[in-house]
DNA sequence: ACCATGTATTCGCCTATCCGAATACATGGG
DNA sequence: CCCATGTATTCGGATAGGCGAATACATGGT
């Protein structure tokens, strides 16, 4: 309702880009782009504490990144804003770029991704 | 030459959301976007001690965000990556698409950016 | 060589973030 | 009602991030 002025969009932005600041936190989102997960199966695939993964999710949600869906115990998370997903990747693009131009501007092709 | 991991590729990518995760290094990042800059000049037109814009440029510039080329005495700063840019705008879209999905669905419109 | 201007760095302090370990809490089943 | 499973929280410590103030460094001009 209250729309918010220049000022709180760069906070937020800010808080949200710094939510994305984090290697278990992009690996938690890029998993839920595949499929919404249970707190537990996130843990599992990526091999991260639960209490780890729990206290990251709380981050993301904070941010609106994640939303939550009860599944009797468990609890369902999943992507707020799929957008989020293309975002990331297209920084993944400029960013592979970006040290393709480093390491020698004639260095041969490597592999995608 | 030697091409990132896949978790080398993550990890660099989570510092590049953090060094986006500062407003005040957002608001670096946007005025370098309309014209390359002293840091003098940002730290005037932004109202920012020149130090601490120093010390901002200095995080971007570890990240490959800006580039630095001399002008006698001082140094112009510019964006490394427009495309970056294109990033922050795409977020702070989706940003505002999930506020306005927060506050009622039925608000009337608002303001863009 | 010196000075003025412009930029970078250091220091100390405070706050925030991240983690492992342990623990609390919630839900549904029996 | 109690238990098993799944999730969230707390605590403590280590690390990193941000800032103001002061200072060091660099460059070009005279």
């Amino acid at each position: 309702m209250d729309q918010p002025s220049l000022d709180e969009l760069n906070l937020l932005h800010a808080s949200v880009c710094q939510a994305l600041g984090d290697p278990k936190r992009l690996l938690i989102l890029y998993a839920l782009a595949e499929r919404p997960r249970h707190v537990s199966a996130l843990a599992a695939d990526l091999d991260i504490p639960q209490p780890t993964v729990s206290r990251h999710l709380q981050v993301l949600r904070d941010r609106h990144l994640v939303t939550t869906e009860r599944d009797g115990a468990a609890v369902v998370y999943s992507l707020a804003e799929p957008r989020v997903i293309g975002v990331l990747d297209t920084m993944r693009l400029i960013l592979r770029d970006s040290l393709a131009r480093q390491s020698g501007y004639l260095a041969t092709a490597a592999e995608p991704l």
